[in-house]
DNA sequence: GATGAATGAGCCTTCATTCAT
DNA sequence: GATGAATGAAGGCTCATTCAT
């Protein structure tokens, strides 16, 4: 018997993410999709459940490979504001990198869909981040103050900024990730 | 005669609303959302050219009241810090009273449809927020940073908090937002 | 707004038929049958929920005709071999005039789709004919064994006769008809 | 290795017969079936030529078991009756002991599927009942008439009784049986 | 022989929209 | 203005069958 082709596997996410992204998901047909990379409609189906399962786990893929890029040289015996400088640069590179991916889950995570992931699953690939936090704030070095309003300024900025929908004419540039970073690390630290 | 109409056109508005936030944009057909308002689908389209038409004027509305709430008991002869925090007070106070209005505008502006909207019409109704940032970029009050690093440090927090789909256990109240705006001011001044 | 138009029903209905007689359930597509009935596949959908529905719907209606057609002429209080003899002659008229109704019915009632259908409604088309072998067996005309039994003897062979698909040879006509009532007679007789 | 073919031989068979009953001819796929046998589609195309084939011979197989069951005890040379007698109870133990063999010819030979079998080899399983009751004739013990009317009070009222499609509360048990071959008997005899 | 992968064709149904009243 | 009827096109998905191993 054949054996699944990792090749069509790769296709059918490259031809989610980007058509989803130039149509948004009402208008990305399953055939569209298909047809996009390549494939028949049919074949789609052996690779996933359905539609649903082809998005959310598009989503997931996106998110897993987006927290070991945000972990890269992840060091945390060094200091805290150059750990969460270090999340910053990386976060910048791989939506400069891969705009599309990025892209993709900020539509997703914005619509119903969001409510299909397994959001612990997710929130894992960046635990590593989030302890850093929590200990910056034992050892008094950021501000004591519930956790989701740390990272709304941790996190929600770069991401605001990074995102063309948003910020139409921002250019995002190591420069400016500069800049940006220092307002962040004004907002939370002591 | 013409208060009828105005009847369906606001049940046209509502239903549009909370379908999309429900079940999104894919699954909320024209049927389904005439259906909820309780009017046929034909009538549907003597309010509104097509779907996309409705989906867009849903949300430019949306974008037209909270621009209306956020500049509610605006005095420009004030400190710009209690500007903004009257305004963060205000979104707030919106989603608040507004979830759904909320959710819709966060899940339109994340989906191609936003690409839709003309932008300066909607930018017009924040328009005196703009000029005070900066007013306080002269007067050496804010930082002398780009500007959408100057929003993406005021605007997108409270948003994120306010997004039950991001911050999913945190609960939104006067004492928490008073907070988080010490955070965000600390991000801008100088 | 437009009326629902009886001759688009109508031909729904023949179509179904004709249809599922010429290739059977299986291969009775929707979109075949809305050809054949000329109109579009989403017209099908005005008039009936589902193609199960309306498969149900059309048998029960081809039903209610031949309950119709089997009570022409019923008269109480004529002997009871003279009516059943009738009845008979009814069953051979229907078939004779509508075979394609016939056929619908015996292909429907061995299927699974039998299950689907209100036993009781479509049983109460009959009743008279019930009653009056019930008033038989009561006047010890008829032998006093289980109802089903008799029905057995009663309606069955002439079904069986009349459908080609198990007499492939066999002619109906008045006189074989006659001469087959006879034996049914003298099974259920005392 | 012969042994291995014949179990998924025999497990297509028993698949077959256990989906078409439950869903009908319509929704009982190749894949289903497969499933339900524990094969993989491709296998059953190593078995049978096509969805048809499977289906025809499935009915064909029936036929036959039911032709021995039929013929079982069958000794020529007792009164006809008492043959007739021995035949009805050998269907009544057949359609007892494998129901869903019964129901599986039964919708069978009431969908077009059933032109697709060579009449004359399933006629000839049951060849020596035919005789005995042309022999009946002969001897002016049977009435003289058409024999597929005589066929219609013999086979079809047990088929009829027995199914429990058409008889939904009769139950079938060896006195019933009893009393019904009474009624044939009667029917038919001079 | 046996199988899971692969697929074009076609399934049932709903879509956005227009028609006729 | 308001509406249920009407529809071609397209939706997601499964089909019977064949391929490649």
């Amino acid at each position: 018997m054949r054996v699944k082709d990792e090749i069509k596997q790769e296709a059918l996410f490259e031809a989610t993410v980007k058509l989803v992204n130039e149509i948004g998901f009402a208008a990305s047909s399953v055939s569209k999709i298909a047809g996009q990379a390549k494939v028949s409609p049919a074949t789609l189906y052996v690779y996933h459940k359905n539609k649903e399962e082809l998005l959310v786990s598009t989503y997931v893929r996106i998110k897993q490979l987006m927290g070991r890029a945000v972990l890269e040289n992840f060091d945390g015996s060094r200091p805290i504001r150059d750990i969460l400088k270090q999340v910053w640069s990386n976060i910048f590179s791989f939506v400069s990198e891969h705009p599309a991916y990025f892209q993709y889950v900020e539509q997703f995570s914005n619509s119903p869909y969001s409510e299909l992931v397994n959001t612990e699953e997710v929130e894992a690939y960046f635990e590593p981040v989030i302890q850093i936090i929590l200990t910056g704030i034992e050892q008094k070095i950021i501000k004591d103050v519930n956790f989701d309003i740390l990272a709304a300024f941790i996190f929600f900025p770069v991401m605001a900024l990074a995102n063309p929908r948003h910020c139409k004419n921002f250019e995002m540039n190591r420069e400016n990730i500069g800049t940006a970073f220092n307002l962040a690390w004004d907002a939370i630290r002591r």
